[in-house]
DNA sequence: ATTGGCACTCTCAGAGTGACAGTGCCAGCA
DNA sequence: TGCTGGCACTGTCACTCTGAGAGTGCCAAT
């Protein structure tokens, strides 16, 4: 048993270095197992009764199925680890970045780079995030600008159309009582939190505090909570031969935000891979997705990850994103 | 002449609809030309010559040369206007937007939409917009966030490290005095505006004062100019056999932002159609590209367009654009 | 249980083929 | 002079056929 699965990893490594299906003369003399090409012959036939191996014609080599990556995949003790080199461009990569735009986007770049795939990096959720500060800024009468920033870095602003003019001491007063109560406190508690305060305000202005509270929960929780930013999608179209059907849906999926939010799930630890038809995705079937969280405080205040062919290098796939993940970590928790 | 003319109109909108060489008797029949297929023949050899059309091989029909769509492109008096669905399409698509960063966004889903191209929307350019309002927020000690509104619509926010505490007293000073140089000014007059600005200021904040105009001009100037977003490039691959090599390179250029940028060129308000190898961008020979300014007031503050094939819909894609634009400038003026 | 051998099957690249499309040219016609 | 019909010519494309090669499954021997 323990030798079937060794012949398997021989063939999902031939396959995925070679693109080509492997047959049992050349899985004996490449890789060093010393047993002859009738007795893998033999092994393999097992393994494609088990569904982990299929040969696309009679007189070809066998590729792995989804289900062998699967199998391939969960056997996998430890991922491997980025070479000195990549090491030091994530470090210089991320140098400069002066705000949190700059650094996803330096993030989800770097990530395309080292993986040659298409990176996915998912903006610090904010129902996940704590506010830091809440600024009500006047432009005009009946207009003012509300900026949101984050403990994670993210500032969200929007313009707010008032029915009637308000002073600058009640804006003052708003901008005190918006603080003092939020400050620190998880964005996905705001509605709780500012649920009584036009009350404290004087009749004549309370529909203004009642629209600028409502366009703010509107800000902190049901909007925006989604962004999520793509790089390298050049990359598919290189192994290109790779997707049974073409390019085309792959990237019809990538520019639906729906669809990638979808795919990064929810925010957590662990790393998640996902293998061609285990994607609920129809157009993303010929794809895996390897995807993990993120976030400055060790727990995941959101995911990032790669999409490419299923037949990938795994191990150094999952490598990459984790090291990613894990300096991006780091690199919130020291910067912003 | 004007015969000959006509001849290459009808040949590249056969080759454009049909995607296949035309020959002289389709051609005869399918347009209603009153002349034979043979005197057809003798005018294809002209155009031949002039360097208007070829021929893939011997006895296959012509297709337009890249100097052939020019001169047809060239020759066009009117773009096609769209249909009624579509302005409809438009008007709601742009509808419901809240922000900037939403318009931006709808647009060039719209644009892409319309066309079935890879759209592009380059962002108000900051220098070309006027400040409208400069708020200072203070978030801890020594930590301050800058937010420079543009009247455009643009929000551009950065986080300030300074080197000792500023009290309130003197925030509020600055902020006062900010805005009041610069008010309704051109951003590109700002390091003017404010070159004087730290002498006003007690000798302990002055270096906090130089830091923070610092960085406001390099948000104001230097960097951020530059914003762009693309949509639709999964239509890339839709028609993928028309690159001649592969979407590759395309995809790729799409990927730079620098690209991007050079392609959509300065702001001006006449449309723009670059065809083939009209371009200097080597990845984009296989490409032609419409472009046209936007901008609230009638005066250009950034370039839109969309990337397609050479051989697409000139007149349709024109109209598409034109009228894109035309419906943002509008909608900037009115809602921003 | 493992191995060498052998017959079998299927793909793939290359060569050869005829049908076909479209041309250029020429002579005749208005 | 300009237009047209006819005709020989040329190259592509789709098709078939072929042999070589790769890889297998099975079986008898170790």
């Amino acid at each position: 048993m323990e030798r079937r699965m060794e012949i398997l990893r021989a063939i999902v490594e031939d396959y995925v270095a070679t693109q080509e299906p492997v047959g049992s003369k050349v899985l004996a003399a490449r890789h060093g197992l010393s047993i002859s090409p009738a007795t893998i012959r033999n092994e393999m036939a097992a393994l494609e009764e088990e569904g982990l191996i299929i040969q696309p014609h009679t007189s070809a080599g066998r590729i792995p199925t989804d289900l062998g990556y699967r199998v391939f995949v969960d056997r996998l003790s430890t991922v491997k680890p980025l070479s000195a080199p990549e090491r030091r461009a994530i470090d210089t990569f991320l140098e400069g970045a002066v705000d949190l735009d700059d650094v996803v986007a330096r993030t989800v770049k770097l990530l395309a780079h080292v993986t040659h795939q298409v990176a996915i990096v998912q903006y610090p959720s904010l129902t996940r995030s704590s506010v830091r500060h809440i600024e009500v800024i006047s432009l005009a009468v009946k207009r003012i600008m509300l900026v949101l920033i984050a403990d994670t870095g993210r500032v969200e602003q929007r313009i707010v159309e008032l029915n009637n003019d308000m002073s600058e001491a009640n804006l003052s007063l708003l901008r005190n009582k918006l603080n003092s109560l939020s400050a620190g406190k998880k964005l996905s508690a705001l509605p709780n939190l500012l649920e009584n305060l036009a009350g404290d305000f004087s009749k004549d202005v309370r529909t203004n505090v009642l629209t600028i509270v409502a366009v703010l929960l509107e800000m902190a929780i049901e909007k925006s909570e989604e962004r999520v930013v793509v790089s390298g999608t050049s990359n598919l179209a290189r192994h290109a031969p790779d997707f049974s059907t073409n390019v085309h849906p792959v990237l019809e999926a990538l520019e639906e935000q729906v669809v990638l939010l979808r795919l990064l799930g929810e925010a957590v630890d662990e790393m998640k891979v996902r293998i061609g038809h285990e994607q609920e995705n129809k157009k993303l079937h010929g794809t895996s997705v390897i995807t993990t969280g993120y976030g400055p405080t060790g727990e995941a205040v959101a995911t990032l990850g790669i999409i490419g062919p299923t037949r990938m290098d795994y191990p150094g796939s999952m490598g990459a994103v984790s090291a990613v993940a894990r300096y991006l970590s780091r690199f919130l928790q020291d910067e912003i």
